[in-house]
DNA sequence: GCCGTTTTCGGCCCGACTGTTTTCAGTCG
């Protein structure tokens, strides 16, 4: 049994219990223990005491000590038999909540969808009480969506749809301030749908300007404070727009930009100073609403230093204010390690690529073309890479400040060569190895090649290590673990991959590779000058893994960056 | 079901919206 399959069977436990129409303070505190779980960093043999995590008590501890000894929950037993399996998906259509599921499974026998549209085609649902006829023609339309609507859409996609929504959103005169919100700010890698908050005066005009312009599906709700429409673009997307008072403005974003849990711990630490904290301003132990001008004012009324978007998760984030400062921020950023140019498959020339590193306020920078196998991206053979250098000399010849250091991306080869001789590669400044080809290997085959650039002692780092691509590819899926141990071991960098298409390696392993102190470069992987803003999502989805600035190649200076890449030759 | 350095009972974050209702329950974020 392991941690993963308890945790969720808690959260199975607390939908059963949802479904039974059950106190939603014992559901909640199902899911509570999951999270507890899921947060404590310890594996399942290293806790003695599961009673001893704050949100697990005797019930919840049982289940677990339970499912560890003989693999089964009877509670979960029990509901399963109480409570039809098909209900599950249903609790996901808008409106359905556990009590009237409950409420449509015990009257009308309601057990799956297609018995759902039955009741509904039959009018039956609409006699129910809390039921009526609008409630039940809802349904109906809901489950045509049903399953086919795609869940949640990947930061990649959502970005260029939020860029488009603050082009309009800034062109709107009575708009005062805006900003996105929900889990895009915080930079999850996938979202159900897009919150925008926004500071006006004029609601309605706002209101009237954004339905005569968004090309949209469907309006959901349309009120004085809360517009929220299906966007009709190459996807469907939601989207809510909340419009506050400028005075209300930051507290909302604030609401609004969650997560839930950490809001709730800030509730929790409102309430513990007397205070209590809304959607509209923080109310004081003497009924005064005290409006803030930023979010770093509102987090200093608690006592708080700021504590940016991407952390805000567990509430967890309370207990590790210490550790807010080692965050990395764009201004630590002094290079970019990994970008194209139009010797392969980029779209801007050396010259330019470094021209706009400086203008981004850099120290430093490396070129890294791809190699010779990879001919769709035009990879350079050893002859066109000396070319380059040529370039790459006069450029730095003409830019003192600056130092812009000639590298590769190397491919490793299917059967686990290099794409460069050794001869070649000793030349280099910087060598980054990275695999593009045979992702369907089995993983031990994988991990051979995996090995064969890391142990090289001409090869620096390896780029976007899975190769997945979010919501698109799993990638060819090695051993994560033990790649960052052999980092560890041979003195590597590992990539965190700042393109929102890949964003690899992900939070939960730039944690470990954290933990064994293993350097991590943030990289654009640009192949034009604008994807060098990449840079901005990789750090903010660093600051959710919390590595510490130290460790993080690209904020170290020119020097000490020349010594590691001298170490390793 | 969980929690407690005022508490072992009575809270549990808070408010808006919707659709159902004549004052509110359920859902949602």
């Amino acid at each position: 049994m392991n941690k993963k399959t308890i945790i969720r069977t808690l959260e199975k436990i607390a939908l059963y219990l949802e479904l039974q129409g059950e106190n939603p303070f014992k559901v909640s505190a199902f899911r509570k223990a999951a999270n507890a779980l899921e947060t404590d960093e310890r594996s399942l043999d290293e806790i003695d005491d599961f009673t001893k995590i704050k949100g697990i008590g005797k019930g919840t501890g049982a289940v677990i000590v339970e499912l560890i000894q003989t693999g089964e929950s009877q509670v979960l037993k029990e509901l399963e038999q109480q409570v039809p399996k098909g209900l599950i998906p249903l609790l996901k259509i808008p409106g359905l909540g556990g009590k009237k599921l409950a409420k449509l499974y015990q009257e009308l026998g309601v057990d799956s969808a297609e018995s759902l549209k039955e009741a509904c085609e039959s009018k039956k649902v609409r006699n129910l009480p809390g039921f009526g006829a609008k409630t039940e023609e809802k349904i109906l339309k809901e489950l045509e969506q049903f399953g086919v609507r795609k869940e949640r859409l990947p930061i990649w996609y959502l970005e260029n749809v939020v860029k488009e929504l603050e082009q309009l959103l800034s062109s709107i005169k009575e708009v005062e301030r805006f900003s996105v919100a929900g889990s895009f700010r915080r930079v999850n890698e996938t979202s159900k749908d897009l919150d925008f908050v926004i500071a006006t005066e004029c609601p309605e005009k706002v209101r009237e300007q954004l339905l005569s312009q968004l090309k949209i599906k469907e309006i959901v709700g349309s009120g004085d404070t809360k517009v929220s429409v299906v966007l009709d673009l190459d996807e469907l997307v939601s989207v809510d727009f909340r419009m506050v008072k400028n005075v209300e403005y930051v507290t909302t974003l604030h609401h609004f930009t969650g997560s839930k849990d950490h809001n709730v711990r800030m509730r929790q630490l409102a309430k513990e100073q007397g205070k209590k904290i809304s959607e509209y301003g923080v109310e004081q132990p003497d009924g005064q609403i005290v409006a803030f001008q930023s979010e770093e004012e509102f987090f200093a009324h608690f006592g708080l230093p700021f504590i940016p978007p991407s952390v805000r998760e567990s509430g967890q984030e309370l207990e590790r204010l210490d550790e807010l400062k080692n965050l990395v921020t764009l201004n630590d950023i002094k290079a970019d390690l990994h970008m194209h140019t139009t010797y392969s498959d980029g779209a801007h020339t050396v010259h330019e690529m470094g021209e706009a590193l400086i203008q981004r306020g850099y120290r430093f920078g490396v070129i890294t073309d791809h190699s010779q196998y990879l001919k769709v991206a035009n990879g350079l053979t050893p002859e066109r890479l000396k070319k380059q250098w040529e370039e790459i000399k006069a450029f730095n010849q003409a830019h003192l400040n600056f130092t812009l250091f000639a590298g590769t991306e190397m491919d490793i080869l299917p059967d686990g060569s290099l794409d460069y001789d050794d001869d070649v590669l000793k030349e280099l400044d910087f060598v980054i190895a990275s695999i593009h080809t045979s992702f369907s290997q089995p993983q031990e085959k994988i991990m051979e090649r995996l090995f064969a650039a890391i142990q090289h002692p001409y090869v620096h780092m390896i780029a976007h290590p899975t190769g997945r691509i979010i919501a698109e590819r799993e990638g060819y899926q090695p051993d994560v673990k033990q790649l960052i141990y052999w980092a560890k071991e041979y003195g590597k960098i590992l990539e965190l991959n700042a393109s929102p298409y890949r964003l690899d390696l992900c939070v939960e392993h730039l944690k470990l590779a954290m933990e064994l102190e293993v350097p991590i470069a943030i990289n654009t992987d640009a192949h034009a000058i604008d994807q060098l803003a990449y840079m901005e999502i990789g750090i903010k989805y660093a600051q959710k893994a919390w590595l510490k600035k130290e460790l993080i190649v690209n904020t170290w200076s020119v020097e000490q960056f020349e010594e590691f890449i001298r170490k390793n030759k």
